[in-house]
DNA sequence: CGAAACTTTGAAAAGGATCAAACTTTGTGG
DNA sequence: CCACAAAGTTTGATCCTTTTCAAAGTTTCG
């Protein structure tokens, strides 16, 4: 039985037990929680900056990514989404969206209305800090992000956005022996890490030149884990997977 | 009556009341809050990466930063606080801490305990939907410091990060006139942004060649509101200050 | 098959970093 | 209240990482 053919919001289920402690009553709770499933090609634009939605969505498949845009008109992504999150569950409490969210790929949403998911929070509060806490690993992916940008060469930081996608993918199961399709271009790895397009793919080659990764045909392969853990100064603690265990057999430290 | 001489918590309820509901019943439940005071010097490390505490810290007075540090040694600021803020509010739940958490100058710190405030929040959702929402906020200041530091220029990040201090200085009431005592050093500011010590303060040069700002004894004073506010393309929206009304009478757009 | 999106490469320019050293302010103890 | 040390600021000169510009390949997809 695949994710598709379960109901959509097992997947929600799945996902907080990685960090919260959930009973069957809250799972039955959420259970009941009314769900659209909605398929949408990449570039669809679930939210614009400014707008004030009445849901949020959970992607079932797919990539997002969150954009902010400068007044002078550059792109920042703020951050990708891997099947099991909820890019914009903060607007559950902060109306007003700051950013566009959009999908990088095709995707499977699942959109979520407010309303009961707040009156849910409300009767199980077990529910309400599993969601909370979702909200706060988000923010510390940020933190991380911040450092990487502010401090770490642009080398570095390709490094440790590839470290973290491969990690995140895998505990979805989506990479393989840290192998997986790459969903991202190198225009959005660069809007993600402030470079260049031209920086990005210097960077890629020099990479795949000293046989730490491969990419063609939008399959990225890591080949030596460590080297590129170090390159980019990547530790997983700040993703908050602790209890997750991993979808495949990926070590966890070095 | 000055902050000091009410409860350490009459300082909470008010700013909890910046961008939530709260009843009298909310305000008395927090009143009823066990809350430790204390008195440190600037650089008393609150809380290390790693770490895992029990309690929040809310600031009552003086200035509050938290820092990662790379694994070479380098140092990034991810976010300053004013007096009250709570700056490691996600601690509630998330318990280790994935960074420093050091006041920036002396401060009266105000600790509350996890276990008490988990239990209110459980009782009381308005107060604990009011404290989700100000970690919520904390993250949207958080994503806006990533769209400076990675797609603006250093002359704009720094006049971005003035922009910001006085507008959150204003709204507790330290800013007179965009005018106000300037909490950091050219150093805290460039690990900051992501900039050299040199670089920022060559920038602060030309700011004040330029009539925008001056700056001497530690006194910052604002002469060009709006034109600090296009060099760092500051847009206060991602503060959330909305219902908020100015302690002075700052105006809001441009 | 062709257009659009994406990747690759080369060359030149620029924005900040780094290094080094002097100057100023702040805080402390005598 | 002064002297001194430590912390913080300022300035100049040079270097280097990354950007920008330009143009040619390569995929992808309708």
């Amino acid at each position: 039985m695949t994710a598709d053919e379960r109901g959509p919001l097992d997947v929600l289920i799945r996902r907080l037990k990685r960090a919260s402690r959930l009973d069957e009553t809250e799972a039955e709770a959420l259970l009941s929680l009314p769900a659209i499933v909605r398929d949408v090609g990449s570039g669809y634009m679930i939210g614009r900056s400014g707008e004030r939605p009445g849901q949020c969505c959970l992607l079932a498949d797919g990539f997002i990514r969150r954009d902010q845009t400068t007044s002078d008109g550059k792109r920042q992504i703020l951050s990708f989404y891997v099947p099991g999150d909820i890019p914009d569950l903060q607007t559950i409490h902060l109306k007003t969206l700051d950013h566009d969210v959009v999908t990088v790929t095709e995707a499977r949403l699942v959109f979520l209305p407010h309303e009961p998911l707040v009156a849910l929070c409300r009767a199980h509060p077990l529910i309400g800090e599993a969601l909370w806490r979702e909200t706060l690993i988000d923010a510390a992916v940020t933190r991380a992000w911040i450092t990487t940008i502010g401090r770490t060469s642009a080398r570095a930081r390709v490094a440790h956005l590839l470290c973290e996608l491969a990690t995140r993918l895998d505990v979805v199961g989506l990479a393989e022996e840290r192998r997986f399709r790459m969903p991202l271009t190198q225009h959005e790895i660069g809007d993600a890490l402030g470079l260049s397009i031209v920086s990005v793919n210097r960077i890629l080659q020099d990479l795949r030149g000293h046989k730490v990764i491969s990419l063609s045909k939008r399959v990225l392969a890591i080949h030596d884990w460590d080297k590129l853990q170090r390159i980019g100064q990547f530790d997983p603690l700040y993703l908050h997977l602790h209890g997750a265990p991993p979808a495949s057999g990926m070590p966890e430290g070095s």
